[in-house]
DNA sequence: ATACCTGCAAAGTCTTTGCAATCAA
DNA sequence: TTGATTGCAAAGACTTTGCAGGTAT
């Protein structure tokens, strides 16, 4: 299967290693490395797999996850959902206005040129760009 | 005052011209050309006006507006919340994380280089480009 | 006349909160 | 032990829907 280390790498982040967290840590960060989900499914993918976590639980840990910085929050896809997105560095996404399916877009396919200046006191903390598919 | 004619403005929309649409497109529409209202904001503006309007109806007049292509939905910034822009040309939007304010960015102040393709059959039917201020 | 529109209230969706019971360290 | 975490259910924020009564053309 996998050599992911669902305990150290809740330990490094700060977090406590309970049972939830476990499950959820193995589901989202095991394999692939470009999971976009939103809390739902992942409780959806818990009671599959027989050990279901309740939502609450699951929206503590995603948001622990995302304050720990191993998760980020996607914005400005499918409105009103929360994704979250295991691929935590710079980068952007298509959005399947079909599916509601997210996909990464690495930072380097888009070039910025002439980034506005922010306005007056304000500091750019970040940008999303969200690229819709029909 | 404004010599903005908001009944023969929904005409040309192909919208009935009912009382409650006669005053919400005279605020959206007759002064300024760059406003983002939410339907919270919209239905407590016309109550201040003295001309309270059901928040349903509210809603719908802000679709209708969007599909007739007056309005333009603006996704990403305030999550959980329709941001609906009187500017309905290519354009993109800076995000005030703090006040939750959204402000106009040009289109051509931004330039996109090597923008991607889209996947197999879609088509880029958009493109949100947000960037958030702290 | 008649199709469309409005308002109200109820229902829906997604997310958060309160709190007693439970668990990791 | 002891503070953090869980689960459940209730509450919240925002949006949509159903439908009876009203309105523009």
């Amino acid at each position: 299967m996998s050599d992911f280390d669902a305990a150290s790498f809740l330990d490094r982040l700060g977090l406590r290693a309970t049972r939830p967290r476990l499950r959820i840590a193995r589901i989202l960060f095991a394999d692939r490395q470009d999971r976009h989900v939103t809390a739902e499914w992942l409780a959806d993918e818990l009671a599959r797999q027989q050990h279901p976590v309740a939502l609450a639980t699951v929206y503590n840990t995603l948001h622990a996850l995302t304050e720990a910085g191993a998760l980020r929050e996607v914005r400005g896809a499918s409105p009103g959902t929360i994704v979250f997105d295991t691929h935590t560095g710079p980068h952007h996404h298509f959005y399947d206005e079909t599916t509601g399916e997210l996909t990464d877009i690495p930072a380097d396919a888009i070039t910025l040129q002439d980034l506005p200046q922010a306005p007056d006191g304000k500091t750019i903390s970040g940008c999303d760009i969200v690229i819709r598919l029909r």
